[in-house]
RNA sequence: GGGGGCGUAGCUCAGUGGAUAGAGCAGCGGUUUUCUAAACCGUUGGUCGCAGGUUCGAGUCCUGCCUCCCCCGCCA
């Protein structure tokens, strides 16, 4: 039971998000933390299946950077691997020229390589053809490396793009290729400990002391000699250790490579504890699948992923209509903007308040809807307590707590209350990093909010009476912003 | 066969061993001369998949079983 005067003295102390991170710094102070997200592959367009690692690991990482972690976000982009010898291949056997201006270069280089890759299925040259391009392209070859170059360049900067739309911070961009050239110490260390052995030609680790994992191998080679996934991703815990000084690393993927983070993870364990190398804490942040109707992974119709960019087009469009119909006197230019930042927000919130480790259904209906646990619904709750500032002509940075007087209605008291619940929520929040329990609290606040908006007149005579409830409007609004700030959606002044 | 996840109101989902299991949507009924009605208030709706067990107390922990989704040697 928290008394009215905690409540006061609470809300007296933390005034702004400044505060509540000084205070939350506590948490990780200084911890050195390495978060790999989001990931993608090159040479292919986002679709539906990016979205939970971007507004997943950007709200971890925006969590852990609140909380005071020293927080690098390392984009460990898929650019190497046995595709590109087919993606060359296809490239060249169209003579597509790269240089040249494309609306969609993504899409063009996912179609040379399906053309590429059917004709290798059809005959056995062009396989030959597509594998030799790919050792040409191992061995340095000028042309290919240059190819592969523009390739990735291209890709990277469509994802630049992607990134800004959704606020997703990059600090650090190193693919699989740039440990092309540090697996083979991985090799040599894993094998002069004893840990990894030949296995029908390929190098590969049994965890003998491991119920499942003594008979399913953690394959760190391939029969052909080529390094794979599990080899680079070994390097990668090694370079971040070293590099880094990483004390823990956070992966955020799907649930489907929890056996490949559990294998590398112990395996790590025992390789370093062998050489004698810092160990950092390794997570791994899973997420479930989004679902269509049928229950299945969500495809288009014709069994395509959803583009990222057509989600969000759309996402947008819904909620122009929306803001047309509700405010048809703002200007244009306010309209398109609000559109824009409602539209975004509702995608990345109706991800984020689902609790990660579910699957989860996808509609439309749903994912746009404005009513209940919502980014809209947040953002409106917000843009109110905006809106009471302007009309005071008082701003909501001012200290309230000196002239309010002491809590008194129901309402006053049930938000005071959820106020001070804030670093609770943090704790669950970060204990399993799932962002959900934010999204539960935002919205509880703002219903609380809500409730209060509308029996307590804020603006009125009495000037202890209207101290108290601006103090309590402008905490509010301080934490709901910090909070959807921590969710990568920017709130509104006004919608 | 082994492993992971899911199963809670008509639908979509929350639920930290603790009180009479909650929310949104849908349904029904209200609230606006008053700070933005994208709101608020009230109300209908539950064998928490099934069966045992532990506990003063279980949706939550343990055991077994069932449905569905996913993973299990050269993709990432």
């Amino acid at each position: 039971k928290l008394t009215k005067t905690f409540l006061k003295e609470w809300l007296s102390k933390y005034k702004n998000a400044d505060e509540l991170k000084a205070a939350a710094g506590e948490f990780y102070k200084g911890k050195k933390i390495v978060v790999d997200f989001p990931s993608p592959n090159t040479a292919k367009q986002m679709h539906v299946g990016h979205l939970r690692p971007m507004v997943i690991g950007e709200a971890v990482q925006r969590l852990l950077r609140f909380c005071g972690a020293d927080v690098i976000c390392d984009n460990h982009i898929g650019d190497w691997g046995t595709n590109f010898g087919i993606l060359i291949y296809g490239i060249k056997t169209e003579n597509y020229d790269l240089e040249k201006p494309s609306a969609n270069p993504l899409e063009d280089l996912e179609k040379l390589y399906k053309l590429g890759s059917a004709k290798a299925k059809e005959s056995p040259e062009a396989a030959n053809a597509a594998r030799e391009e790919l050792v040409k392209l191992q061995n340095g070859d000028a042309q290919n490396t240059a190819l592969w170059e523009k390739i990735t360049d291209i890709s990277k900067e469509a994802f630049e793009k992607m990134y800004k739309l959704m606020s997703v911070t990059i600090d650090v961009t190193l693919g699989e290729s740039f440990y092309r050239d540090k697996v083979e110490r991985i090799y040599k260390e894993l094998t002069e400990t004893g840990l990894a052995e030949e296995s029908l030609g390929a190098l590969v680790v049994f965890l003998k002391d491991h119920d499942r994992f003594k008979d399913q191998p953690f394959i760190i080679r391939k029969s052909d000699g080529a390094s794979n996934y599990a080899s680079t991703d070994l390097a990668t815990v090694l370079y971040r250790t070293e590099h880094f000084k990483a004390q823990e690393i956070i992966y955020v993927t799907d649930a489907r490579q929890q056996d490949h983070f559990q294998q590398l993870f112990l395996t790590t364990q025992k390789w370093f504890a062998a050489k004698g190398y810092p160990l950092p804490d390794l997570r791994h942040v899973w997420f479930g699948t989004i679902l269509g109707e049928d229950g299945k992974a969500i495809k288009t119709k014709s069994g395509e992923p959803v583009r990222l960019s057509a989600l969000i087009d759309e996402a947008v469009a819904r909620a122009r209509r929306i803001v047309d119909e509700k405010s048809p006197d703002m200007p244009e230019a306010e309209r398109e903007k609000i559109s824009k930042v409602v539209g975004v927000a509702a995608l990345k919130y109706a991800d984020l308040s689902q609790n990660r480790t579910g699957d989860y259904t996808f509609a439309w209906d749903k994912l746009l809807a404005f009513d209940g646990n919502t980014a809209p619904y947040l953002l409106y709750a917000a843009a109110r307590m905006h809106s009471i500032f302007r009309k005071a002509g008082i701003s909501p940075d001012e200290d309230f707590s000196e002239a309010a007087g002491e809590l008194e209605t129901e309402q006053e008291l049930a938000l005071a209350r959820k106020l001070a619940a804030l670093p609770a929520v943090f704790e669950m929040a970060l204990a399993e990093f799932r962002p959900h329990y934010l999204c539960t609290y935002l919205f509880e606040l703002a219903g609380i909010f809500s409730a209060f908006y509308n029996a307590d007149k804020v603006i009125v005579d009495d000037p202890a009476v209207k101290a108290r409830r601006l103090m309590l409007c402008s905490r509010t609004l301080r934490i709901l912003e910090a909070g959807l700030r921590l969710l990568a959606i920017e709130p509104l002044e006004k919608m």
